[in-house]
DNA sequence: CTTACTTTGTGCAAGTTATCACAATGATGT
DNA sequence: ACATCATTGTGATAACTTGCACAAAGTAAG
């Protein structure tokens, strides 16, 4: 039960409750052998890091499927919804607008900004593309918890100042750049290339091993 | 020079990669200061990052931009064109595929699957769509080394294994679980929902610990 | 040539995360 | 009620990663 959560301990907690979701009858118990095995990580793991949050199994049981998974939404702060502005009309930023996983886990995207004046103006659903103009007035009418940025690396350092400037709580950044932002606001970095290179190099380093 | 390198000072090269190039004078030299305040890390962990695989400094002035990147690009496997196959032509794959850096960096898109009836024999730039039925043919023929997965949970397992099956050597995967694969065969994941869980986390935890 | 200065490469210490092993606890059957 | 069995929660231990401090090696100037 203590602070200081390992980052890697969250991302298992995410995939512990993919799991529990696609568990057959959320009424029925689950080990943590099930949990490991289904989130490749062993038994052990599984239960140190349910411990930190505190006790949600029973001994010689396991834990309730329906009851964990409810604990673990709470845990991941998604027992709620998160208003997020979407930075960036391009083709990424259509795949996560229409993605579906987003709305289903409480994501709601509340507003989209692109610097495109083509752009600015239509719609994608039910949302109107706005200008980076009222940025910081849109941010505040519509309370915005989450900016995703989709954008070049040359604006993203901009955008994301501006986000923190007007309150942001979080910044999930898709730009391949080291946002320099306060400590208090947490950010999280998708960047496909450093996935790929990563890849490579494992296979380069394998072949050379034999 | 010791075998078995951290994933981290993997996903650090790369970074200094970007940082070197985005270097004014390639043929200037960086301390491993700069580097590290790019990449926002620390000196000492620049150089005991490079010194996994040598030494490419030189005492009293530091690393020869041009050439460390040179040596970087080696080192993560990039000094070579990659093929690639896509799997799943939805808005994920489309982003993927029209996405700048997947190209310049060297990765050469030679395949796209789908599974919709509707989309096969269209084509996407240069790539006409092909349907999974010929998947193994078509990777043996063009000699598919990489494959990326942007399709839904349900079927990423057996694409996935029928990938292996056919010789691939690494897989990025979008979809939303964890796949079962040999451990030679080296699979990174990207998983849209678990950062922003994780984001969602962080400031839910931080907000109950003031 | 010598001294002063800079910056790398690295052994060791500190900190962090994962694994192990087992006591504690509850369920079940007789 | 008791013995047996299953499975959690956790302290101790091991493995891994980062940070520190300094010798080694090179540059530059007098």
């Amino acid at each position: 039960m203590k602070r200081k959560i390992p980052q890697s301990t969250v991302r298992r907690l995410s995939h512990y409750l993919r799991s529990l979701e696609g568990f057959p009858k959320s009424g029925g118990t689950v080990s943590s052998e099930e949990l490991a095995a289904w989130g490749q990580t062993t038994a052990a793991q599984v239960r140190k890091d349910l411990s930190h949050f505190g006790s949600f199994g029973k001994r010689g049981l396991g834990y309730q499927a329906g009851e964990l998974s409810k604990s673990l939404r709470t845990l991941l702060g998604i027992d709620r919804s998160w208003k997020v502005a979407l930075v960036g009309a391009g083709r990424i930023g259509l795949a996560l607008y229409e993605y579906p996983a987003f709305r289903s886990r409480g994501y709601d995207c509340v507003a989209i900004f692109d610097s495109d004046p083509e752009k600015i103006g239509t719609a994608w659903g039910d949302q109107s593309i706005c200008s980076l103009d009222v940025f910081e007035k849109v941010m505040e009418e519509r309370e915005v918890e989450l900016v995703i940025l989709a954008i070049p690396a040359d604006a993203a350092q901009e955008v994301a100042s501006r986000a923190v400037e007007a309150g942001v709580n979080g910044i999930l950044n898709f730009a391949p750049i080291r946002l320099n932002v306060p400590a208090e606001v947490p950010v999280e970095d998708v960047n496909l290339v450093i996935e790929l290179e990563a890849l490579s190099f494992q296979i380069t380093q394998r072949k050379q091993d034999v």
